[in-house]
RNA sequence: GGGCGCAUAGCUCAGCUGGUUCAGAGCAUCUGCCUUACAAGCAGAGGGUCGGCGGUUCGAAUCCGUCUGCGCCCACCA
C-alpha cells in the first residue's frame, strides 16, 4: 500500500481504536501473569473532558500500555462519579429553566429527573476518553451509584455505625445556603475579599455617664444573634467593663460581658461580640459559658423569625440595611475598609454560613492511625515525595468527617427513625423494622411507621471505596478478582484531592482489605496556560481537548501534554507543544516511508559502514531502552519521552538511516534492511505508550499481521546493554566530532555542503593523514575527493549523505594534549578529596557500605583514567 | 500565624551522595539551504557572574547560614 507523504491522524485513530475494541484487546481476566491494575479517578458523570482529564488520563494510559507490552496483565478500570452536589445543582438548574422548583417535587420525582439527566449526559466523558486513546477495560465500566457500588456504600455505613465509628450530633457545620446542605471542611475554599470592618456601639446598661463599648465586626447582620460580649481578662483598657451588661445596638437586648483569653487584645477594641449560632469560635465560647444560642438564619440564607427583625431579607441585604440603620441611630462609631478571607462553597461559590445542625459524622482518629504509617515508611509511595509532608500534616490534625449532605442525589443514609424517638441503622428496611421492634419493644411496629433519614451521604463516602468496590470487595470480601487485582499498582491523580480522596482510599483500603489500595500514587500538576494562569471557564483560556485532537491528532496532543509534564509540577500548556508532537508523528511516518522505499538485493554484500552502523545503533538502542526503563520506574515520564524522542529523531533518523541509506535508486543489502526493520519495530514499542495510534498503524505495515494482532499486546524485546556497547557508542561520538570538524572548515570557507562525504577510517589510520584529509575535504570538490580515494591510508566514498562513521583512537594533537593535562590535574584534585574521605575513619565506619564502596570505585576509576591519559600522551 | 517547596539561557525545565555529564536539554531567536524520506524538514550560530550576600572546602549550581522574590498546603482574628 502506498503511504501518504504526510501522516493523517483522522484516517488512522478511529480505525485502530475500533480494532482494539473489536478484538477485546483492552479486556482483562485474572490469569497466571502478573497483574497491573489502575483504577480511573472517576470523572463527574455529567462532566465533559477538559485539559486536566487529558493530562491525567494520558499518563494513566502510558503506564497501562507500557505494562501491557511488558507482558503484564494490564487492567484499567473506568467509571464515573455521581458527584452529588454538582449534579444535583445542574438538575435543579435545568428544572428551573422549565419552571419547576425542587421543593415542588417529591424525592422520588426529583430522583427520576436526576436519573434522566444522568442517562442523557452520563458517559459522554467516557466516549471522549476513547478519542484520547485510553485503553480502559470498558466491560468493567462502573458508576458510584450503580447497584454494586451503592450496596457497598450502605454496607460500609452500617458496619462503621456498628463499630461505633459513625455518630450523629449537633455540630457547627459549613452550610451552603445555595445548595442548602452541609459541607465538609475540605469543600470550603477561602477567598480574599475587600470588605469593611464595622465598629458598633454597645451601650453599657445602667451607666450613668451613658458610656458604651465599641465592638469591631465584619458581620453586623449577626447582632440579632448576639448573646454575650467578650473581653480578655488581662486587658486593662477594658477592665471597666468587667461584670457589666451591655445593650445590643438596635436590637436592644441586654447581654452579659464575659471574659476569656481567647480574645485578642490587639484586634479592634479588644471587645468581641459573641454569636454562638453563627461562628465557630463563638460557638465554642457559648458552650464554655453556657450562653443561649439564637439561630437567626433560615437554610437559604435569609433571616428567620428568631431574628425578630429584617425577617425574610437576604443576609447581604441585611448587612447593607443595618449599616444604614446603625448610622442613623448613631450607634456606628466608624467603618474601615478591611480585607478578610471568606469561606466559600467549592461547588456553588457562595459564602458559607457556619450553622448549627444535626449531622452524621465519622470518627477519623482510627483511620488516621491506619493510614499514616504505610505512607511515611514508603510502603506506599508518593511521587513526588514532597506530598508526604502534606499528607502527614493533615492526618496528624485530623477532624471528624461530616458525611451527611442535605441532598437527594446520592446514597440515602440507612437510618430509620422510630415514631417514639430514637433510630436504628440497617442495610435494608426490613432489617431496620426488625431492629426497631426489638429496640422499642413494640412488635406491632410497621414499615410505614419508620421514617428513613432524608439526607444523602457525601460523594467521597462512595469514592473512598472505589478501588475495592470496583472488584466487589465490600460485598464479597476476598473474592478471586479482588485477590488478583488488588492492591492496584498506580493511582494517577491531582494533588488537590489528596485529602478528599487519596487519603480516604488508603483508610478504607486498610479497614476493609487490610492492605493498601495502590502501591504508588503519581500526583500530576495542574494544567495552566502559557502565562501560568489556571485554566478556567471564566478566563476562557482552556482549550477544548477535542478541538486540539482534531487539529493535531490524539498522538500529537498526548505528546504535547507529556513534553512538559514532570510529576507534581504544574504544566504550562501551549499549543505549540502539540505542534511539536504532530511534527514528530510526521517524522516517524517519513522515516518509515524511507525504509519501505528501498529495494532489497540479496546479492549485495554488507557494506562496512552499514555494518558499523548496525552495531552502533543496536548498542544505542539497548542503552536507551535501559535508560527509559529506569525513568519509568521513577515515574519520570516526561524525561522518558524526551529520551525516546531524541533516540528516534537524532540517533535513528538523523544518524543511523543516513549511514545505511543506499545511493538514490540503488538497492540495499538484505542484512541491513532486515536489521533496520527490526530496529524500527523496537522503536515503535518504545513509542507506543506515548503515541498509540501511529505506532499501531506503522506496526501493521511493518509485516504481514493476522487479524487480532496488535502492537498493543506484542511484547517488548529489546535486550539489556551488553559488554562492548560503551566502546561502540564512544566511537560514534568520536566520528561525529570529526564530521563536525569537516563541516566547520567548510562553513568557514563558505563551501556549500550540497554533496557531503562519507568517511570510513580504519583503526590503523594515521591521525596526521586524517587531519590533512579533513583539510582537503573541506575544500574539495567531489572530483578532488574521489581522487583522494586512491590514497591507501584512508578509504572514503563520495555520497549524498550527511554522516560518517569513524572507528579507532584518533586523539593526538597539541590541543588534545593540553586538555588531557588539565583533566589529569582535575582528577588529581578529585583523588585528593576522595582519599581524605576514605582515610576518615568516621566516614568509613558510619556511612552505608554501598556509599563507601562507591567512593572506592570512583577512586579506582580516576586512577585508571589518569594512568591511561599519561600513557596515551607519554607523560 | 504554622508547614512545605521553588529561584540555572528569552520560555519550560534537567543537573542524583560537592570533582567524571558541570554549566546542559527542548522550545523560541538569528543565519544559510525547496537536498533524491521528511520545509510538519536540513545545516549552523548566538545566548547564563546557576536570585543576592556570607561561610565550609584544595574545589560549590550542588553543603550550611542569611536576605530577597515567588508558589502551594494547613489554620484563621472577630
Amino acid at each position: 500500500m502506498e503511504l501518504a507523504t504526510k501522516y493523517s491522524p483522522d484516517a488512522v485513530e478511529g480505525k485502530w481504536y475500533q480494532y482494539w475494541l473489536d478484538n477485546k484487546l483492552f479486556s482483562s481476566k485474572p490469569d497466571g501473569r502478573e497483574a497491573y491494575t489502575v483504577v480511573i479517578p472517576p470523572p463527574n458523570v455529567t462532566g465533559v473532558l477538559h485539559m486536566g482529564h487529558m493530562l491525567n488520563n494520558t499518563i494513566q494510559d502510558i503506564l497501562v500500555r507500557r505494562a501491557r507490552m511488558e507482558g503484564k496483565n494490564a487492567c484499567w478500570v473506568p467509571g464515573t462519579d455521581h458527584a452529588s452536589i454538582a449534579t444535583e445543582a445542574k438538575v435543579v438548574n435545568r428544572l428551573a429553566e422549565r419552571g419547576i422548583k425542587k421543593t415542588d417535587l417529591t424525592r422520588e420525582e426529583f430522583l427520576k429527573h436526576a436519573w434522566e439527566w444522568t442517562e442523557e449526559h452520563g458517559g459522554i466523558i467516557l466516549k471522549q476518553l476513547r478519542r484520547v486513546g485510553a485503553s480502559c477495560d470498558w466491560d468493567r465500566t462502573a458508576f458510584t451509584m450503580d447497584d454494586e457500588r451503592s450496596e457497598s456504600v450502605i454496607k460500609v455505613f452500617v458496619d462503621l455505625y456498628n463499630k461505633g465509628l459513625i455518630y450523629r450530633g449537633v455540630r457547627m457545620v459549613n452550610w451552603d445556603p445555595a445548595a442548602q446542605t452541609a459541607l465538609s471542611d475540605e469543600e470550603v475554599v477561602y477567598k480574599e475579599e475587600n470588605s469593611k470592618l464595622y465598629y458598633l456601639r454597645y451601650k453599657v446598661e445602667g451607666d450613668a455617664e451613658g458610656r458604651y463599648a465599641v465592638v469591631a465586626t465584619t458581620r453586623p447582620e449577626t447582632i440579632m444573634g448576639d448573646t454575650a460580649m467578650c473581653i480578655n481578662p488581662n486587658d486593662s483598657k477594658n477592665e471597666w467593663l468587667k461584670g457589666k451588661r451591655v445593650i445590643v445596638p438596635i436590637v436592644g437586648r441586654s447581654i452579659p460581658v464575659i471574659e476569656d483569653e481567647y480574645v485578642d487584645v490587639e484586634f479592634g477594641t479588644g471587645c468581641l461580640k459573641v454569636t454562638p449560632a453563627h461562628d465557630v469560635n463563638d460557638y465554642m465560647l457559648g458552650e464554655k459559658y453556657n450562653l443561649p444560642s439564637i439561630d437567626i438564619f433560615n437554610d437559604n440564607g435569609t433571616l428567620s423569625e428568631a431574628a425578630g427583625m429584617y425577617v425574610g431579607m437576604d443576609r447581604f441585604d441585611v448587612r447593607r440595611q443595618i449599616e444604614k440603620d446603625l448610622q442613623e441611630a448613631g450607634l456606628m462609631e466608624k467603618v474601615e475598609p478591611y480585607t478578610n478571607k471568606v469561606g466559600c462553597s467549592e461547588r456553588t461559590g457562595v459564602a458559607i454560613e457556619p450553622k448549627l445542625s444535626m449531622q452524621w459524622f465519622l470518627k477519623m482518629q482510627h483511620f488516621a492511625d491506619l493510614a499514616l504509617p504505610p505512607v511515611m515508611n514508603d510502603e506506599l509511595k508518593f511521587y513526588p515525595a514532597k506530598y508526604k509532608n502534606t499528607y502527614r500534616h493533615w492526618l496528624e490534625n485530623i477532624k471528624d468527617w461530616c458525611i451527611s449532605r442535605q441532598l437527594w442525589w446520592g446514597h440515602r443514609i440507612p437510618a430509620y427513625y422510630l415514631p417514639t424517638g430514637g433510630f436504628v441503622v440497617a442495610e435494608k428496611a426490613e432489617k431496620a423494622l426488625e431492629l426497631a421492634r426489638t429496640q422499642s419493644g413494640n412488635a406491632d411496629l410497621q414499615l410505614a411507621d419508620l421514617k428513613q433519614d432524608e439526607d444523602a451521604l457525601d460523594t467521597w463516602f462512595s469514592s473512598w471505596l472505589w478501588p475495592i468496590s470496583l472488584f466487589k470487595g465490600i460485598n464479597n470480601p476476598g473474592n478471586e478478582e479482588l485477590q488478583y487485582y488488588y492492591p492496584t499498582a498506580d493511582l494517577v491523580t491531582g494533588p488537590d484531592i489528596i485529602f478528599f480522596w487519596v487519603a480516604r482510599m488508603i483508610m478504607a483500603g486498610y479497614e476493609y482489605t487490610g492492605d493498601m489500595p495502590f502501591r504508588n500514587v503519581y500526583f500530576t500538576g495542574i494544567v495552566r496556560d502559557k502565562l501560568g494562569r489556571k485554566m478556567s471557564k471564566s478566563l476562557g483560556n482552556s482549550p477544548d481537548p477535542l478541538d486540539l485532537i482534531d487539529t493535531y491528532g490524539a498522538d500529537g496532543v498526548r505528546m504535547g501534554m507529556m513534553f512538559s509534564a514532570p510529576a507534581g509540577n504544574d504544566i504550562l500548556f501551549d499549543d505549540t507543544l502539540c505542534e511539536q508532537g504532530r511534527n514528530f508523528c510526521n517524522k516517524i511516518w517519513n522515516a518509515f516511508r524511507l525504509i519501505k522505499s528501498w529495494n532489497v538485493d540479496a546479492t549485495i554484500e554488507l557494506p562496512q559502514t552499514s555494518h558499523e552502523a548496525n552495531l552502533w545503533f543496536a548498542a544505542r538502542l539497548r542503552q536507551s531502552a535501559a535508560e527509559i526503563s529506569d525513568l519509568f520506574k521513577k515515574y519520570r515520564l516526561s524525561e522518558a519521552l524526551h529520551e525516546v524522542y531524541s533516540l528516534f529523531w537524532d540517533d535513528f533518523s538523523a544518524s543511523y538511516l543516513e549511514m545505511i541509506k543506499p545511493a538514490y535508486g540503488s538497492p540495499i543489502d538484505s542484512a541491513t534492511y532486515t536489521t533496520a526493520l527490526s530496529f524500527f519495530d523496537h522503536l515503535l514499542h518504545l513509542l507506543h505508550p506515548f503515541m498509540p495510534f501511529i505506532t499501531e498503524e506503522l506496526w501493521q505495515h511493518l509485516a504481514e499481521r493476522k487479524e487480532g494482532e496488535s502492537i498493543m499486546v506484542s511484547p517488548m524485546t529489546i535486550p539489556a546493554p551488553q559488554e562492548g556497547d560503551e566502546a561502540l557508542l564512544a566511537a560514534m561520538n568520536h566520528a561525529k566530532n570529526i564530521i563536525a570538524n569537516i563541516r566547520a572548515v567548510r562553513n568557514s570557507k563558505n563551501i556549500s555542503p550540497r554533496q557531503e562525504v562519507k568517511v570510513l577510517a580504519t583503526p590503523s589510520c594515521p591521525v596526521s593523514s586524517l587531519k590533512s584529509l579533513i583539510e582537503k575535504l573541506a575544500a574539495a570538490t567531489i572530483e578532488d575527493a574521489a581522487t583522494e580515494a586512491a590514497d591507501g591510508a584512508v578509504a572514503f566514498m563520495v555520497e549524498t549523505t550527511r554522516y560518517a562513521l569513524l572507528l579507532g583512537d584518533l586523539v593526538d594533537s597539541e590541543a588534545e594534549k593540553e586538555k588531557a593535562l588539565a583533566e589529569i590535574k582535575r582528577l588529581e584534585g578529585f583523588l585528593m578529596g576522595v582519599n581524605k574521605k576514605l582515610e576518615n575513619e568516621r566516614f568509613v565506619s558510619s556511612a552505608p557500605a554501598a556509599v563507601v564502596e562507591l567512593e572506592r570505585k570512583k577512586k579506582a576509576d580516576a586512577e585508571t583514567k589518569i594512568e591511561a591519559l599519561k600513557k596515551q600522551f607519554k607523560l
